[in-house]
RNA sequence: AGGGCUAUCGCCAAGCGGUAAGGCACAGCACUUUGACUGCUGCAUUCGCUGGUUCGAAUCCAGCUAGCCCUG
């Protein structure tokens, strides 16, 4: 079956989305590569990122792939929508005391905003990435995301917040794959980034020291502060709450003789509050900004499979409606250290309801 | 000034004459788009210092040093 139509494919420079642009091509689409410019030190924190001896960047290797599918290939400069929406999203968010989501955001703003109306611009019909995740239209009229057909590289988490308007545009075409089999198809084709890596870490900040990239991108200062128990008593300074999240153990510096987690950021009075791991199994989580993606709203509470952060498995839990932006998931068994600032994502059957962002646990 | 007590890894802490437990912290690795969790590995040739007793001491003795407490 030949498919028709202008499709943008946003290329990193990776495995997945080399291949989701040859596929596309294969399926007859009109395809043209952009790898979209959002960092300004991207090509050399690629290069000290692999090892450095080959010198290669996303933007040499997108536009190599290009060349070798046969298809045009543009540079398409982004980094002030980046910057606005991603990077000083990100800071404000920590300095908030929350743990911010960036993929989500730039996904949100940058690829489905800034690209999709780039590419329209240009005359496409759709934008493509080369995401684990599949779109499909539902017998309701409503576009939905549904689930990887590789459970373990799913990607659908951080795509709940496109609207039915971006999703009608979207193309997904690496879903319908396994990891192995999309190495496998660029090997047969013979890219040459069939073997690079998988992308870990955030993007623009490689190293992952996130407090150090706040430091040094941020206007305000990260200053130190308390480490206090529940009870109020100080058991420490910490080196600012941007260096931490709820949940965490490592880097606290603190010998309490026993293990100690981050229980709860309090961002007004730039206190840390430090407690065991039995303090963070929550059962309700509170969610504002819902985006309902397989449904146009929620009228009566519904059960669902709810996820709170990337890694998490997911839960069985029952999602209710509290107002017209606001939702609250009880989960039917407690989740360990639901964080504001990252989000809930309920699915149903594999597909995605709708997600938002967690303000709240009880 | 006199009396008592204590000094073991960054923190806490076993040990009580037979050749340095453990927990926490920390580091590395694995996993990982929460710097999350978790797992694995590593982490005092040495027990405040100096001598002594003993085949052998962190463990017993003496002196010194430091800290804590009590009395004046």
């Amino acid at each position: 079956m030949k498919k028709s139509g202008k499709v943008v494919v946003g290329m990193s420079g990776g495995v997945d989305s080399s291949v989701a642009a040859y596929l596309l091509k294969e399926q007859g689409y009109d395809v043209i590569g952009v790898t979209m410019q959002i960092w300004q030190d991207e090509a050399y924190d690629m290069q000290s990122h692999n090892g450095g001896c080959c010198g290669l960047s996303a933007v040499d290797d997108a536009r190599r792939v290009a060349e070798q599918i046969g298809i045009p290939y543009y540079v398409m400069n982004f980094k002030a929508p980046f910057k606005e929406k991603v990077i000083d999203y990100f800071i404000s968010e920590y300095e908030a005391g929350r743990t911010p989501n960036p993929c989500i955001a730039c996904n949100r703003y940058v690829k489905w905003e800034s690209l999709l109306q780039r590419s329209l611009e240009i005359g496409a019909d759709y934008i493509a990435t080369g995401h684990y995740a599949r779109i499909e239209k539902l017998d309701n009229g409503r576009y939905t995301i549904r689930k990887s057909v590789t459970e373990e590289k799913d990607q659908t988490y951080a795509l709940y917040s496109l609207t039915q308007e971006q999703l009608a545009r979207t193309l997904m075409p690496i879903g319908e794959y396994s990891k192995n089999e999309v190495r496998a198809i660029a090997e047969k084709i013979g890219l040459s980034i069939a073997s690079k890596p998988d992308s870990q870490d955030i993007c623009f900040v490689p190293d992952g020291k996130y407090g150090d990239f706040i430091v040094t991108n941020s206007s305000k200062a990260v200053l130190p502060g308390n480490f206090v128990d529940t009870k109020g008593n100080i058991l420490g300074r910490h080196k600012g709450i941007v260096n931490y999240t709820v949940g965490q153990r490592k880097g606290l510096g603190i010998a309490a003789g026993e293990r100690v987690y981050v229980v709860e950021i309090r961002s007004e009075t730039n206190e840390v509050v430090l407690g065991e791991d039995s303090e963070l199994w929550t059962q309700r989580v509170i969610a504002k900004d819902f985006n309902y993606v397989s449904l146009d709203n929620l009228r009566d509470e519904i059960s669902v499979t709810a996820k709170i952060r990337y890694n998490h498995r997911g839960a069985k839990a029952i999602l209710r409606k509290i107002d017209d932006t606001c939702v609250e998931c009880i989960f039917e068994e407690p989740q360990r250290a639901p964080t504001p600032g990252q989000a809930l994502v309920c699915y149903r059957n594999n597909y995605v309801v709708g997600g938002g962002t967690i303000i709240k646990s009880s």
